[in-house]
DNA sequence: TACGTGATGACAGTGACTGACATCGAGTGT
DNA sequence: ACACTCGATGTCAGTCACTGTCATCACGTA
């Protein structure tokens, strides 16, 4: 056995939201959050830089499978069906997560500061994809503004897919949404 | 004379963007902003929530102009056009503004706090469109794409019109932004 | 066996933000 | 004139997020 208990990343943010859960953002100290985590304040801060990223480990991993897709779409693909493919490839991060989804994002819509941090992880998702479709050829403001479309798209399908029963997978919410918005711009 | 120097809050206001300008926001103390505007660090807080907010006096004025004119919107009117209308209106308040908005743009994208603040300020301004919309007969999700969309044609449309020279207005710029997003989602 | 390394602890500090209470000039009524 | 209220501000003590610095100590390695 090493010297210290293993995944103290991983401990520090169960505990933290657990914590949130149970007191609130707010109410809760970090000095708790590293107490329930048997490690320090210090410690705390030594593996997220603030507060809030605790609650975000997972952001790099589902801008990355973002990439991944657009990277990936077949060179042809129209920007608008790149951005499907890519919301079809970020729903299968999410299958099996349901429950758990659904208890961060409580914790999340509950606090401002909280709701600012999700705020820019996905602006800085939209810049990841503008900047990867313009890697692909397309041109300014489509780049952008398809980006952005697609974090649209992404942030109403997401609350709708929370929102719902077990009965529709994210993938076919992820389209259902991204059809309504093209009716929604044709004017329809 | 009265007993306290007149609009304490609009000197907190620009004391803050000169220091944040000048040495960067986190160089800048609250301490220093006050004694700028003739005033105490806690008079500061009386006016402003929190050492960010001091910037975003201005969002308020915008999120009701916004709503207001979907508000005015004929009721016969599609989803898409209530938002060029909104859209519209909202540039009026930008009109002789454009140094001044160049910058606390500057400031804002510098520092990653900011940043955070505008956009739960576009969020909050997002909410209170799909939330008039909604009034207006509008259906979910269509009207909270249409006000996430509309927010995402004036994040893209007003940095293009901060990059811009001087020549075209910004009520022009939202048009043309506006009309690729349709052209994006259209597949074109 | 000595030494370097990496994760952690200990501790002092800064600055954002809050609560409680004091101050005082201006208006208001008598 | 006088008392009385009121609103904007000042003062002060306190909490907590976050940082810099140095010490510790098991583990691996030469």
């Amino acid at each position: 056995m090493g010297r210290w208990e293993p995944n103290a990343r991983g401990r520090l943010a169960e505990a933290a939201l657990q914590l949130y859960s149970e007191h609130g953002y707010e109410q809760t100290t970090v000095a708790e959050i590293a107490r329930r985590a048997g490690l320090t304040e210090r410690t705390f801060f030594r593996h997220y830089a603030d507060k809030r990223e605790v609650l975000f480990g997972g952001s790099d991993e589902l801008r990355e499978r973002f990439v991944q897709a657009v990277t990936d779409a077949p060179p042809s693909a129209a920007p608008i069906d790149v951005l499907a493919a890519a919301l079809d490839a970020a729903s299968g991060l999410f299958t099996e997560r349901r429950a758990h989804a659904r208890r961060r994002q409580a914790v999340i819509v509950a606090n401002a500061e909280l709701l600012e941090r999700e705020l820019i992880k996905l602006s800085s998702l939209s810049a990841a994809l503008a900047d990867t479709l313009r890697r692909r050829g397309v041109a300014e403001p489509a780049a952008s503004l398809t980006a952005e479309a697609g974090v649209a798209v992404f942030k109403v399908g997401f609350e709708r897919w929370i929102a719902d029963a077990e009965t529709r997978e994210m993938a076919q919410v992820m389209r259902e949404t991204l059809d309504e918005l093209k009716a929604v711009t044709a004017g329809g």
